[in-house]
DNA sequence: GCCGAAATGTTCCACGTGGAACATTCTTTC
DNA sequence: GAAAGAATGTTCCACGTGGAACATTTCGGC
């Protein structure tokens, strides 16, 4: 995934005043050397290689002042329109990488702009909507931050949907038939197996668990199994959740809010509920 | 409001095989008398008086078996289209309303069915929705049920959103522009007097109170004003809420869940919260 | 007026959504 | 390899919505 940033060093060699190069609205990729083909129809078959070993020379001291112009062939790969000398001298001078400039055509354009409209008028289910991201990102080389400013969403909403994408296909189908919410599959994809998300999205479906209780219920399956994620919570409300679980003998829970917060005692029937009360007011 | 229902009586009276007066979708109102205008094309004028009392005997015995056929005249009245002897006898008879099929032309069915077609497309702020079902109901003597039926919700939710139309005009502007929510505006209507829902609604606005933090603003203005509405909570739940709080010095809430519940103890500092454990483990 | 049913009014809150806040990984430069 | 910044990954939960559940009013028949 090429980088928008340069780094320090590029950025203070190139020319302030080179237009061309660095139009308004241009970003500067580095773009690996083994990404970049010739241009097909380059006319020029030929290069001097006195002069080519001249600029080599100039390249490993001073850097490539101007980027290449390159086109995106669509599978990775990038295809020269204009810098060939460049590009030569720069294989001379074992560079890794070059800065370049990404030209999209007319119809690339057009494209991207389809797509942008579409996901933001379509009633695409979250599978749909997850593809197209992807779509996105992989054709026209957005990060996710610039594809969530397009679809006027956030880069973490953005990245959720479509993190469902590697779920296993048969739960993908639930969520694309509205089986199972996005907010469902969110909580599924935090189990690591495929097998145990598989399971769970069943069971969800099965016991109409809400997406909160399908929370709960995958933090239960992660202490079963020994891969309990690092909670969040302090030691200080652990410890006084532990202390309280032990007195009362029931599930307890500190939620801390802007201002102090809830501790919160769960009964499971009226009963438990008159002993939790009697412990207290004894 | 008309009926749609006919009460005992006049149901066991209408001739089952009377399938001109009673088609397959039709509904039978009760009209008042008052309401109902002789047709204006009505070329017969003048109508044997004895035979209206002929009638109008009959109708005291057993009522009337056939509805009058009427037209919505969009002013609350409604024309006869037949059935005028019916209707004169029903005057002599005393009696003071009529059951009536009311016909829809074929343009208010066409305004019907695009005013329902706007509902479910367009995107409208509440007060225009509001005033879209308020049409509906008005126009075409509709049930909040019947809207609800056609623009796909729930009767509560077409009532709900209706009641806004009832609040200051400053603040229904403030719900039509998207600064307060449905939510929020439903919350306001808690209030009985116009003037404090205005004045809550720009505290809303200028604290950013959330649709929760409303609703317990609003709890603490009835409070403060001696109009407290009636809680819903059972008393035993009451009378614990009541010893806990006294013995732990804090706000508690017992919430009932499916199964079991939640009893929930609020602390404002951490101090505090150390402060209600230490009372619980003693 | 009483009663029962229908219609409407009202409050409270469980829900999935969307993203804040944090965690982790990747990339570039030195 | 270390450091810094960019990009991506992840979890947890506050939010407004929509309506369940209950309350109140209206209507029609007797």
């Amino acid at each position: 995934m090429e980088k928008k940033a340069l780094g320090r060093g590029l950025a203070t060699l190139l020319p302030v005043s080179d237009a061309t190069a660095i139009g308004s609205a241009q970003t500067i990729h580095t773009i690996p050397l083994t990404h970049i083909l010739p241009n097909r129809f380059q006319p020029r078959q030929t290069f001097d290689d006195q002069d080519l070993k001249g600029l080599a020379d100039s390249i490993k001291q001073h850097g490539i002042l101007q980027p290449v112009l390159l086109r995106r062939k669509g599978d990775g790969r990038y295809e020269l329109i204009a810098g060939e000398r460049r590009f030569r001298a720069a294989k001379l001078a074992n560079l890794s990488a070059l800065p370049a400039v990404i030209r999209h055509s007319k119809d690339e354009e057009s494209t991207l702009f389809s797509l942008v409209e579409n996901i933001q008028r379509a009633d695409l289910n979250p599978i749909e909507e997850a593809k197209a991201y992807q779509r996105l990102r992989d054709e026209f080389g957005l990060t996710q931050e610039a594809v969530a400013e397009r679809v006027g969403r956030d880069r973490a909403s953005v990245a959720n949907i479509s993190r469902i994408l590697s779920l296993p296909s048969d739960v993908q189908d639930m969520v694309a038939s509205h089986q199972l919410t996005l907010g469902h599959a969110k909580v599924i994809l935090g189990l690591k197996n495929a097998e145990s998300q598989l399971s769970v999205a069943r069971r969800i479906l099965r016991d109409r668990l809400s997406v909160r209780e399908a929370e709960q219920f995958i933090k239960k399956e992660d202490r079963g199994s020994h891969k309990a994620k690092p909670s969040r919570k302090t030691s200080v409300t652990a410890d006084l959740e532990d202390r309280l679980r032990t007195r009362l003998g029931t599930k307890v829970a500190i939620r801390s809010k802007k201002q102090g917060g809830e501790l919160i005692l769960r009964y499971y029937a009226d009963e438990e509920l008159t002993r939790i009360v009697d412990v207290i007011l004894s």
